[in-house]
DNA sequence: CAAAGCGCTTTGTAATGTCAAGTAGTAGGG
DNA sequence: CCCTACTACTTGACATTACAAAGCGCTTTG
């Protein structure tokens, strides 16, 4: 058995969680409140973005403050460590710019790689 | 409705798959087998690893070489455009050796993210 | 000649995510 | 004053997804 810790395993396990990097990409430019963020994201759940926040508070890559009780008002930013992950949506960013097409008919993708 | 296509939205969609990140980043190390990749990869289902390298086929990110019909003898591949994808596993990599620590106690999680 | 390896596919089940609705409180329009 | 919309979520039912296990044809190794 290999159960040696690899930190790049487990920060793509991180990474991979659905939601995650969309939520991330949202936060990049600047602090938001929770239906901002559902609304950049775009198709997400409540449940399911309230439990990825969660998690990605208690992991230290996002931040909650609540600002006032009543009208609820929370805002959700980056830590230092969370907004370096910003080279991660970069790097993504160019491949996607340079790779991904949006297709003319139906091919039965949403969009498909191109060379080049 | 928002229907425009954002190209850094759809890979993000195509990365934050289960197994995705992982596989590819086997792949970056060289052509290797359908087994191979499942054990590099830790945990990933052969049904699952089917679906996604099929995808990840028709999309162009991976090519797949049968060599002999029998004793089945496949070999996978990055494309170039799948290649390209290193710089985001690189980016991954350095975050992950910056932020990324086992915890010695149990703290409910398998690593946890430190400030750099 | 049996065991182990190859590359998968099939079958059920367990975990996960999604949908819709509901909660508590304020603000604005009719 | 009431109705709607906004804030940030929680709850419970449902659908999708990924899981483990088994199996398949076939070769190489012991």
């Amino acid at each position: 058995m290999n159960d040696e810790f690899c930190p790049v395993h487990a920060s793509i396990d991180l990474l991979q969680e659905k939601w995650v990097m969309h939520i991330i990409r949202a936060l990049l430019d600047g602090p938001k409140g929770f239906n901002a963020i559902a609304r950049d994201v775009g198709g997400v759940n409540t449940s399911t973005l309230a439990q990825r926040l969660e998690r990605l508070e208690r992991l230290g890559i996002v931040d909650k403050a609540v600002e006032s009780t009543m009208p609820p008002r929370t805002r959700y930013e980056l830590t230092a460590a969370g907004n370096e992950l910003q080279t991660v949506i970069g790097s993504i960013d160019a491949w996607a710019r340079k790779h991904i097409q949006q297709p003319e008919e139906s091919t039965g993708h949403d969009f498909r790689v191109v060379a080049g």
